[in-house]
DNA sequence: AAGAGTTTGTGAACGCAAGCACAAACTCGA
DNA sequence: TCGAGTTTGTGCTTGCGTTCACAAACTCTT
């Protein structure tokens, strides 16, 4: 779902090397990691080092960053502040991407609030709500636009990125708008399956999900298992 | 991170049989559609349908389901509400998990104002904040409590699962604390790589990640991608 | 200058996950 | 009762990701 359909055979960017889609994910906190070091004033660290800082194995931290290249040194390590920037150079984030927020409710207001945005590589150009009532309101320095301005917003400022914080049932419609709007990049909060077009990357983020997944886990550690066939409810098999 | 160590050869819970993480990380997703479908008083539906509503392959849709059991009938589909009753059985969200969440400021506001939870098999039990300012607050109809209540609140409540939504710094300390009241699950919002000992599940929920690995596609869409290796910073290689 | 110690980069083995393709099991109509 | 049509459950293949283990490349001490 992530994945646009590569052309066979070439590359997408030319000289630009596959990096597996696992250690993508993983490039983020590294770089993070880095930055905290950077800050820390230290100049230079080993895999094992980054490795346990980040919770991963040393091999494996290795292995993702050769796919950027040989940016180490054997006998010595990494530079921090180099490596750094290689990381960042890669994800894409040495400058600034615009970012526009859809539906500032609760959540919304929450994401407009997020300092973290500005330090890792992105820019809220515009919070956007279809309710005239949240239209008054400046959140974070910003103002509530309606959402009807989705358009010119796009243009006018490159957006690429699109994050969704309605309600389910309005996903897929914003979503929609967004992408004839000229934004393939959607982070959606909405507990609902959005369809894109091909060469529209879609994320989303799951509270109820990731709460489930931990529940699933509690419940076999503590062994409370609820009977495995209680009653055959209507139109079970027997 | 997510798995703690099996007991080797015997399974964890008696009668129940492994079920792999891919797969326990898209039931909640089979959930959920089977809810909407129940809701719009469908009774059967195939593993087509269901697939396609929840944007996977129905081979792999059906191949997950074959691991709950076979609660299928060929020729025919599945039953809507049998199906459900079962996959919420598995994850175990038949009853209410209760939930504490600390750190109650931008974010953690939002998510105690989420109606999304009661619904999916989580009670907020607990909002727990160390700013004495937060503490007279009512959110959602849960009143903020000092943070050193925690241990008796997770005693009183018998909690396994805790939300932290604090400032980075502080997510450490948290989870320590958590561990030490009894909590075995923690669902981390924080930008921090937690440490905790065995037994205890973390999942992290990181926006910013989220966004970069977005950024990192939409570079090689647009193929700006920042010049190979501009200059040999501080201690580059040649 | 040479040997001991350190750390990277990667070949190779392994395990998990995805998807195809089909037999088995069902329904329905004649 | 039989045959055509439908849909599940799963064996098998393929690909991706993780981990081990080690040679290559470096530093430092003597
Ligand atoms: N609040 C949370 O902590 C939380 C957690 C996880 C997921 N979510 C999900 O995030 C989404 C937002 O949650 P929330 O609590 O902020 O909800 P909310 O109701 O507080 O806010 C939704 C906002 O979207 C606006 N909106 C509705 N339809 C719109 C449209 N078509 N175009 C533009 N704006 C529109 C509304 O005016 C409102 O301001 C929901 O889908 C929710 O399930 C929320
Ligand atoms: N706001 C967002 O949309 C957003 C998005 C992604 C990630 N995050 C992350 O979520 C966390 C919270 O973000 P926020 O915007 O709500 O921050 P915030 O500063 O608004 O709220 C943090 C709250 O935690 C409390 N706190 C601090 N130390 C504590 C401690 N030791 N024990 C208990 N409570 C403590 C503070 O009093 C404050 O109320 C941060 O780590 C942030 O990086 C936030």
């Amino acid at each position: 779902m992530t994945e646009s359909t590569p052309a066979p055979g070439e590359p997408r960017v030319p000289g630009a090397r596959e990096i597996p889609e696992a250690t993508v994910a993983r490039l983020p906190v590294y770089l993070r990691a880095l930055t905290a070091l950077a800050d820390a004033g230290t100049a230079t660290c080993s895999s094992e080092e980054l490795a346990s800082s980040t919770g991963v194995n040393s091999a494996k931290l290795r292995k993702d960053l050769s796919y950027l290249g040989s940016y180490g040194t054997r006998g010595v390590g990494y530079d921090v502040a180099y490596l750094r920037y290689q990381i960042a150079r890669q994800i894409g984030v040495t400058q600034d991407w615009p970012v526009v927020i859809v539906g500032i409710g609760n959540l919304g207001h929450a994401l407009a609030n997020y300092s973290g945005f500005r330090s890792r590589g992105f820019r809220v150009v515009a919070l956007l709500d279809a309710d005239p009532d949240r239209q008054d309101e400046v959140v974070a320095g910003v103002d509530v636009r309606p959402f009807r301005d989705l358009d010119r917003i796009v243009r006018e400022h490159g957006v690429a990125i699109g994050v969704i914080a309605t309600p389910a049932v309005a996903a897929q419609n914003v979503a929609d708008r967004m992408v004839t709007a000229g934004i393939t990049s959607i982070l959606n909060f909405a507990p609902a399956v959005l369809a894109v077009p091909d060469g529209v990357d879609v994320r989303k983020v799951d509270l109820s999900i990731e709460l489930q997944i931990l529940a699933y886990h509690e419940q076999r550690k503590t062994g409370a298992a609820t009977d495995p066939d209680p009653l055959a409810v209507q139109g079970g098999v027997a």
